[in-house]
DNA sequence: CGGTATCCGAGATGATACTG
DNA sequence: CAGTATCATCTCGGATACCG
């Protein structure tokens, strides 16, 4: 495909990058992924590990279940244990976190040798 | 360096996630950037390009000034002009931006076959 | 043109307490 | 344990009008 700047192309690139944005929008829900990405979690273990309130934990994982980002399976011990673990549709945001972290690094880096 | 999955690494992680989440944060900060990466605009046109208010607009150039990821040019022309370009330390987030755009064509395209 | 001031409603987020 | 309910607060974001 050839490159091209043309009107056409950037209108597209917003519409592309608003789509991402609206499926990991909210403070919490990159940190959701790039933690079960390391291994599944249950529902306490995320908000021990994360330090998000139970509320907001429950809506963002109720969001990202709906956008099959994450999986949710319900052991029926006693008590009970939920276990969240991400899809493999969640895993191809891995290069999107893997940039972001980067960056995060990079940048923290720079801002401390500036200082 | 050896690939670990250290609850230390993952914490780390979620610090640069963070750190930069906090720099690209808010509905537009995005759509600006790739819209400047394109070519350096003015106030006008970008409200005109993107859809943005003017509220909105001015309100997240002014964060992104003071995060250094784009310039403010006054013209002393009459009328006065504003151009807005990305600076070099901007056009770093080039990859972050690459990635969640791929992410959200791939996605859409995911969704229109599913349909 | 390039913004800012003001107002307002909607949604995000937190704290706390509570349920099955 | 795995959440939910409720309340309070804060911020976001749009509409509108206005200024230099």
């Amino acid at each position: 495909m050839e490159i091209t700047h043309t009107k056409e192309s950037c209108a597209a690139s917003r519409r592309a990058i608003q789509d991402t944005l609206e499926v990991i929008n909210g403070k919490w829900k990159l940190l959701i992924l790039v933690t079960l990405l390391e291994k599944p979690l249950r529902f306490k273990e995320l908000v021990r590990e994360i330090g998000v309130t139970p509320r907001m934990l429950s809506k963002e994982l109720q969001d990202m279940e709906m956008n099959k980002l994450i999986s949710r399976t319900v052991y029926q011990t006693k008590p009970i244990a939920v276990e969240y673990a991400i899809t493999e549709h969640g895993k191809t945001l891995n290069r999107v976190l893997e940039e972001i972290k980067n960056w995060g690094m990079s940048h923290r880096n720079k801002i401390m040798r500036e200082e």
